[in-house]
RNA sequence: GGUUCCUUGGCCGAGUGGCUAGGCACCGGUCUGCAAAACCGUCUACGGCGGUUCGAAUCCGCCAGGAACCUCCA
């Protein structure tokens, strides 16, 4: 196997060459969402972004184990090691059982996914699934000494830690400054240090949620789902972990300190964070109440959103920006978005309709061959998806010139240019085309409208303009689009 | 306050020492029964000040503005 991927390592800050443990096989951690309400524009960053890692690893002709959690227990309201389980908290609310909850925002997450056009993981494990893998995982660190037992909780020494390995490796933060910034928090004495963090937490008389353990009835602290599913289904390293940068400092830093804890090693060679998305500058997010649903995007039903946005279109606009930026959200960009995707799968539906001509002296060979390697390079690039996109609109204008009939292409080059869009636009970037989207019924449907488009052509034809404007206007307050072109026309709802 | 990072044309957004990314919008033209689309063309920017260099949007310093994390967050 050729390593040919590069990627940002958060470890060291710097692009390196992604080099796995046991080639072809490669393990792939990313964290998923809370399941306690509904997915939001921010969590499709990281679920796109890691689909794409998915999709090219496995393009590169590796195996990969990819698997995304199922946050579902440990999350706690407000502070960091007291407070109400967040899952616990909407089940009070609405009246539910914890896990009626949780089943619940799962099914609407898979829907919101499979629309998003997201594999799903090879696994898709559940903190509530493992809390004795996170038992046991809690023991190996109390017996290498490097967690302390407290009124029934358990916590991570990180003092002791940092005497012989270096906590805030990963984040660069360092325990000194730790100290001095760390809020005052509730529950604090049970803890030698403030940046202590819970391993296990006994739960409270009302807590709903609680497990029997060697240390009180209780729940994992946030951090341990994590480091023992991780573990369990990828093995004690792996290859890549992914996240939010919001995940970076504190989740991801103490998920280095349990692992090292528990076995001596470190969990992860390849570290990724995807970078927030804002609105009006500041991250969107739960907390900030800020945040707008993907599924209010697809229907429009947000006072923010000026009209509705589909699927693709969210997905498109991600891919547009690199996945370390920021990217800020605006009824602007996203119609700019949604203009470029219709511009780009319109250039696709035209391939495929295209007819190969003359072996014209054109240099289309040779063209195509460097929009493909330029394509590859980079992607293979630490994900530059944008730059993926920019090639792609440049073989559009290639293929409108041809399809305008200002160019021909021979049947060769033909297939070469509809292999690089099947490749790149569907496989790789995961862009759906209508038919796609639209389902199985998509053919009859089709030429329903063919047959409406085709009668409308015999009324231009006989210059009926009535008719064939009538057809047209129809059509379009149906939500078509109708465009005529050099010989017949084209539409797209 | 500490740590890390960012500032690109009307908007979004790549690039990171020399070779005008790309998309959207605008304007002009070709085509067209009309409209749309498509095609051709126009607009060509890198927060400010200094430094390094033959050459800086790209490296260094200072300043200004903004963000993330330091508390649950994708």
């Amino acid at each position: 196997m050729e390593n040919r991927l590069t990627i940002y390592n958060t470890l060291d800050r710097k692009k390196e060459l992604f080099v796995p443990l046991h080639s072809p096989f490669v393990g792939m951690y990313v964290c998923g969402p809370t399941v306690y309400g509904d997915a939001h524009l921010g969590h499709a960053r990281p679920a796109i972004t890691f689909d794409i890692l998915f999709r090219t690893l496995k393009y590169l002709g590796y195996k990969v184990r990819y698997v995304r959690n199922i946050t579902d227990v440990g999350h706690l309201e407000n502070d960091a090691d007291s407070g109400e389980d967040k899952i616990a908290k909407k089940a009070r609310l609405e009246r539910l059982e914890p896990m009626e909850v949780v089943q619940y925002y799962m099914n609407r997450y898979h829907k919101t996914m499979e629309l998003l056009n997201v594999l799903p993981p090879s696994i898709e494990p559940q903190a509530s699934g493992h809390i004795i893998e996170q038992i046991e995982f809690i023991k190996r660190i109390l017996d290498n000494g490097w967690a302390y037992v407290s009124n029934g909780s358990v916590y991570f020494d990180v003092e002791k830690y940092n005497e012989q390995y270096n906590y805030g490796k990963l984040s660069g933060r360092n325990i000194d400054e730790l100290l001095e910034t760390t809020r005052e928090l509730d529950g604090q004495e049970e803890k030698k240090n403030s940046f202590d963090f819970a391993l296990w937490k006994k739960a409270s008389p009302e807590h709903i949620m609680r497990w029997p353990s060697p240390w009180s009835d209780g729940f994992p602290g946030w951090h341990m789902e994590c480091s023992a599913m991780g573990t369990k289904y990828l093995g004690e390293q792996f290859d890549i972990h992914g996240g939010g940068m919001d995940l970076l400092f504190p989740h991801h830093e103490c998920e280095i300190a349990q692992s090292v804890g528990a076995t001596g090693k470190e969990c992860v060679r390849y570290w990724m964070h995807n970078n927030m998305i804002t609105i009006n500058g500041k991250k969107m997010g739960k907390s900030l109440g800020n945040f707008i649903t993907l599924d209010e995007f697809f229907t429009g039903s947000h006072p923010m959103l000026t009209q509705a946005y589909s699927p693709m279109t969210i997905r498109f606009f991600i891919l547009q920006a690199h996945y370390r930026s920021t990217v800020d959200f605006s009824n602007e960009a996203l119609m700019a978005s949604e203009k470029g995707l219709e511009r780009l799968m319109e250039g696709y539906a035209r391939l495929l309709k295209l007819q190969p001509g003359a072996d014209a002296n054109n240099n289309l060979t040779e063209e195509i061959q460097r929009l493909e390697v330029k394509c590859e390079e980079a992607l293979l690039d630490d994900l530059n998806t944008p730059i993926v996109i920019s090639y792609l609109f440049e073989a559009v204008k290639t293929i409108n010139s041809i399809a305008d009939g200002k160019a021909t292409i021979s049947a060769a080059d033909l297939q070469a240019l509809k292999d690089m869009f099947k490749l790149f636009v569907e496989d790789l970037m995961g862009l759906q085309t209508q038919s796609e989207a639209t389902g199985g019924n998509y053919e009859a449907y089709k030429k329903a409208i063919d047959l409406l488009l085709e009668m409308r052509l015999q009324a231009k034809a006989n210059k009926d303009w009535t008719t064939s404007d009538n057809i047209r206007n129809q059509l379009t307050e149906f939500g078509f689009q109708i465009k005529d072109t050099k010989d017949g026309f084209e539409w797209n709802l």
